[in-house]
DNA sequence: CTGAAAGCGCTAACAG
DNA sequence: CTGTTAGCGCTTTCAG
């Protein structure tokens, strides 16, 4: 292994000018920083990371916590991780992946030997056991999503609420006077994430302030399930012009649905979403939704993590607000 | 922060005394052991992770590359990647994330530089780029996928051949005479990846030697194509009765469309994939399969790394046999 | 602008 | 069965 003293007699230098051409923390000539960098191309040099992190206490490893359970639309996730990778490796950092079932002994660990310089936890609940540690911890982390109280942490997430108003406010300039939200299953609001309460409250606060009648119906991720709620929501609300899905793998079945119950989309009915762009294109009729921006979240997530790791304050919380894209799945109200 | 020679003299001993107590590498008196570990629990002390790989020159660390490219079915990654990290954590190791992007710069980087002791490489190609560094690398690396010569690697993988030869050998035990493999998307043959090939072989052999006719299909992934490709084997070959999908967004649209132009699955077609067990559950009409075995692969492939990096020799390649569900989707062939 | 040298915290000979 | 000690390879004062 070539190391950093065989650096810097092959350049004629000291140890510490290698070290410092490398991190830039102090002048070198512009001659020396040649040699340098010549000597490590020449002899392939590469630092060796546990010695760095050792004499730096920074090992350039960030660690990213993913969630596992049920209701949680996996590529969503992975979409997530791999914007978290990439943003991470633009300030020459690295992710350590971790799984929701390693729990706080997991955070602990990592956190405690050093092994990374700051965390990311995903799928953060109201009342999140983690939370105490995280506040505890002597190293920075942000949460994707909302605890009840963000108070001394760093979170991050779209804004649920806003999105469920920009969904029903799109509804009522098309005309439409009647509206349901079709919502996450009910262990999603069991269980306390709070982005699924928040989406209820913007779309029920919009929906009053526009006049509007509206009713949420929380709806299990099964295919058949589909079926239930549109028969459900035709037989009790005969003027129903108007449907926000908040539930990925729920969207393509209930358009299916209506569609077999004689109704048009967007004739008949109109549908918005609050769910990954691709997923809304991908459905038979493309539809009008709320971008869930998980390449945006990861992005910014580690930037807020790189600014805590300068030292620079960062808000606690930071709301991404809503996109919404119109597609072929919303049109006027027909009136008849 | 506390450190090993905080607790060596909590507990009266020397540092090596708590290093091995930790490691096990030599036999400790069962009393020292206790105050070491009373120490240890009293102090909470961590070892930093970094100055273990430096002195041990050990990381502890696997390196997982995932494939991001279109084509991929997104949770079958995920699961893989969750099952590595949790079996990596049974043998005390973390699993650092890289993307297929960074390419081999990325390898070389996280293997130069110690920050890995071992690399899972995913979705690797007949003729992949980054071979030649595996094989040069200093570092034992398992490959998901076999290359065209596997010669001085270590590859596993579903046996793909084998799965599309117990497809249709199932149908053949139904009594169908006629089948068609609908397959991958095009780009995924061009691509040159060994399995899309493998399970055409195994289906065209097993066809053969069951005096079958059959023919193969590849195929987009869009939902679109599930109805052309639905339309044009009823035109072409209207005796078809059995069909084996490898290509998971198109099952279930399939199904829909033979259905949609008035074919019964199982009653006039029967429908067999090789998709994972999840996906074959879900669709409406539950589908007999072959198990992508993701989890399974990924537990598999840490256990040859750590018997790798154990010095023991492990075979160059391991094939999973296929394991074949029965659900409602095939039936025996509908003699008129 | 550059060098010398003192650690960072742990492991693994070596010695007993 | 346990202790002593010399590094592991790098960063960062402290000096110049």
């Amino acid at each position: 292994m070539v190391k950093i003293t065989d650096v810097a007699r092959h350049a004629g230098v000291s140890p510490s000018t290698v070290s410092y051409a490398l991190s830039g923390k102090r002048p070198i000539s512009e001659e020396t920083r040649q040699r340098v960098e010549a000597a490590i191309r020449e002899l392939g040099y590469r630092p060796h990371a546990g010695a760095r992190a050792l004499a730096s206490s920074r090992s350039n490893v960030l660690a990213l916590v993913v969630p596992l359970r049920a209701g949680i639309h996996v590529p969503v996730v992975m979409q997530f991780a791999v914007s978290v990778v990439t943003t991470a490796r633009r300030y020459d950092h690295d992710v350590l992946l971790l799984t929701q079932e390693e729990g706080e002994e997991g955070l602990r660990r990592v956190a405690d030997t050093a092994l990374v310089d700051a965390l990311i936890v995903m799928d953060v609940q109201l009342d999140d056991p983690r939370l105490p540690l995280l506040r505890a911890l002597e190293r920075p982390s942000v949460m994707i999503g909302f605890p009840s109280s963000s108070e001394g942490l760093t979170c991050i997430d779209l804004d649920f609420k806003a999105a469920g108003e920009a969904c029903v406010e799109h509804l009522a300039r098309l005309g439409h006077r009647m509206v349901a939200l079709v919502g996450s299953p009910p262990e999603v609001y069991v269980r306390q994430t709070a982005f699924a309460q928040r989406v209820v409250q913007g779309f029920t606060a919009a929906a009053d302030r526009s006049g509007m009648s509206s009713s949420v119906h929380p709806c299990e991720a099964a295919p058949g399930a589909a079926r239930v709620v549109a028969e459900q929501l035709l037989r009790e609300q005969p003027a129903l012009t108007g449907v926000v899905v908040h539930n990925e793998p729920l969207l393509e079945p209930l358009i299916d649905a209506f569609e077999q119950l004689g109704l048009r989309v967007p004739g008949d009915l109109s549908v918005t979403a609050i769910c990954p762009d691709e997923l809304a294109e991908a459905v038979r009729v493309p539809v009008t939704s709320v971008a869930l921006p998980s390449a945006e979240v990861g992005t910014r997530a580690v930037e807020l993590l790189m600014r805590k790791l300068a030292g620079t304050a960062v808000p606690e919380a930071t709301l991404l607000p809503p996109r919404l894209t119109e597609r072929a799945s919303t049109a006027p109200r027909n009136v008849p």
